[in-house]
DNA sequence: CTCCAGGGGGCCA
DNA sequence: TGGCCCCATGGA
């Protein structure tokens, strides 16, 4: 199976080449984008995040400071601008609590995990692209595309998130940028089936 | 016009 | 747990 799994990925890098996800200037922006995508078009985050980068605002505390109206208009082209915008204040208040730890950069993955797990507004999806893709922990983001894939070319069959997150991390080496490229190409090879 | 995109929470049986 | 509804914009 891993062989298996290495041989798509090598497949899928030919066909669609290096992802390079995830487009972002900072971390912070990565933890940004990925409640704005939620449900939503990259495209239209991308116009969102253009916003708030000319408000000067893609900062934590720059953010919280700022009103919510003021927040709903910029990030509007997202859709679902009012849940976003009190999602965006309670995962910034979850990122500067974090930041304030000592040595948080070194808690271990599964508590980090919880950590956002608790945030109302981030789910498994999101919590593990925030832990894939801005802090670089080893965790295999699953998304709807990831299910159909495996079940396209047989390679698993469950009903739980973790259950299909557990089966890539167990079978494939733990490498960072193999999880970011394997996750972004899955994803390309659902838009583009 | 309809459908859906790099989801998640609340409610109800 | 499983099903349904809501959130909202913009492109195809």
């Amino acid at each position: 199976m891993r062989q298996k799994l290495i041989e798509l990925y090598r497949r899928l890098e030919t066909e669609h080449g290096k992802q390079n996800w995830w487009p972002a200037e900072s971390p912070y922006e990565v933890m940004v984008g990925a409640i704005l995508t939620q449900n939503t078009n990259w495209r239209n985050v991308e116009k969102a995040i253009a916003n708030l980068k000319s408000a000067d605002l893609l900062y934590p505390h720059m953010l919280l400071e700022t009103e919510n109206r003021k927040l709903e208009t910029l990030i509007r082209p997202s859709g679902f601008y009012r849940q976003k915008t009190e999602r965006l204040k309670l995962a910034t208040k979850k990122w500067l609590e974090l930041a304030g730890k000592a040595h948080y950069s070194r808690m271990k993955t599964e508590l980090l995990r919880k950590h956002w797990l608790s945030v109302k507004g981030i789910g498994k999806e999101t919590a593990d692209s925030i832990l894939l893709y801005a802090f670089n922990r080893p965790i295999f983001v699953i998304d709807e595309y990831t299910r159909r894939f495996c079940d396209y070319y047989n390679l698993f069959k469950a009903k739980e998130y973790d259950e299909y997150r557990i089966f890539f991390e167990r079978i494939l080496p733990k490498r960072v940028k193999l999880y970011k490229e394997y996750h972004a190409l899955i994803v390309q090879w659902g838009k583009n089936r």
